[in-house]
DNA sequence: AAACCCCACAACCGCAGACGG
DNA sequence: GCCGTCTGCGGTTGTGGGGTT
C-alpha cells in the first residue's frame, strides 16, 4: 500500500468508517483497492469493501432475523446449501456474513435441541457415540460429516449444500423442511413468507425509496433516511460514479470535517 | 463480586472467477 | 492465450457482551 506503512487490521474506528464513507460516497462502491489507496486509510481494498458491504451500506437492516427471514434462510439454503450471497440477495438488506453467522450460531443450536431430543427419545440404537466435542471447525463443509448420523458436535449448520448430497444429510433436510413449510406446526408455506416479505419490503421500500436499484446496486444514499449519525457525513449526492478527473476538483475544496487529507498525490 | 461460559458478530484469510492489458 | 489485478465468496477465527454459576 502506502510504501511504509503497515495495513492496518482488526476493528475499524467510527473515524475510519467515516472516512471510508465519504470515499464510497465519492468513488463508489466497486474500485476498493483506488478507494484504499486514495483514502488514507491503511486498509487493504478487501477489508474496505467488507466493511462496507457488512456494516456500513446504508441499505443494511439491523437487529434480529425476524421469523420470515429465518424461514426463508432455512428453505434457501435447504435449496442452495452454503451460497450465502446468493441468499442473501434473497433477504434485501441482510449481508451473507450475517446469514452465515446466523446459520452458524442458530442451527448448532437446533441441531443441539434436535439431538437432546432425538437421543431423549431413542435411549437405544445407532451407536450415539458420546458426543467428543472433538475438532473445532474442521470438519464444517465436509459432505461426508454433515448431519453425522448423531454422532459427536453434530456441524449441519454448515452442511455445505444439500444439492445432491443425499443420506443422511437428505433425511435430515427432510425433517427440516417437515419442520419449517410442509408439516409445519402452523402450515406456514414458503407462499407466505414470500408474500410477508413482499409486503415488508414494499414497506421498507416505501421508507428507504431508492435506495437500491432493481439489482439491489446502491444508488444513492445522501438523498433519503434521515441522518442517521454518519450520515450526516455524507460529502455528496451524485457524485457516485465519478472520473478521477472530476474527483480532483472535489478534492481541492475537500469537505470531510477533520478528516485525514485523502492521498492527493495519488492522481498525479 | 468474580469467574466462567456461551452467543453474536465483526473481521481476516485463502481461493476462484472475471476482467483488462 | 497468458498474466496480473481486482472482486466476490465461503470458511474460519477473534473478541466483546450478557447470562449463569
Amino acid at each position: 500500500m502506502v510504501e511504509g506503512q503497515e495495513i492496518r487490521k482488526g476493528p475499524w474506528t467510527e473515524q475510519e468508517d467515516i472516512q471510508l464513507i465519504c470515499f464510497v460516497g465519492l468513488f463508489g462502491d466497486r474500485r476498493w483497492d483506488f478507494i484504499a489507496k486514495v483514502s488514507g486509510l491503511n486498509r487493504t481494498g478487501k477489508s474496505c469493501r467488507l466493511r462496507w458491504v457488512n456494516y456500513l451500506h446504508p441499505g443494511l437492516k439491523r437487529g434480529k432475523m425476524t421469523t420470515q427471514e429465518e424461514r426463508l434462510v432455512l428453505e434457501l439454503h435447504a435449496k442452495w446449501g452454503n451460497r450465502w450471497s446468493k441468499i442473501a440477495r434473497k433477504l434485501p438488506g441482510r449481508t451473507d456474513n450475517e446469514i452465515k453467522n446466523y446459520w452458524r450460531t442458530h442451527m448448532r443450536k437446533k441441531a443441539q435441541e434436535k439431538r437432546r431430543g432425538l437421543s431423549a427419545s431413542s435411549s437405544s440404537s445407532s451407536s450415539s457415540s458420546s458426543s467428543s466435542s472433538s475438532s473445532s471447525s474442521s470438519s464444517f463443509n465436509n459432505p461426508a460429516k454433515e448431519f453425522p448420523a448423531d454422532t459427536g458436535p453434530v456441524k449441519f449448520f454448515d452442511s455445505g449444500g444439500s444439492e445432491i448430497s443425499a443420506s443422511s444429510s437428505t433425511k435430515k433436510k427432510i425433517e427440516e423442511n417437515q419442520e419449517l413449510g410442509g408439516g409445519d406446526q402452523n402450515g406456514y408455506t414458503m407462499d407466505d413468507i414470500w408474500k410477508d416479505i413482499e409486503v415488508s419490503n414494499h414497506e421498507s421500500l416505501i421508507m428507504n425509496q431508492d435506495v437500491y436499484s432493481e439489482d439491489n446496486n446502491f444508488s444513492c444514499p445522501a438523498l433519503n433516511s434521515a441522518a442517521s449519525s454518519w450520515e450526516d457525513y455524507y460529502c455528496g449526492d451524485s457524485l457516485w460514479k465519478m472520473e478521477e478527473e472530476e474527483s480532483k476538483l472535489i478534492f481541492s475544496g475537500w469537505p470531510c470535517l477533520g478528516l485525514a487529507q485523502p492521498n492527493q498525490n495519488f492522481f498525479y
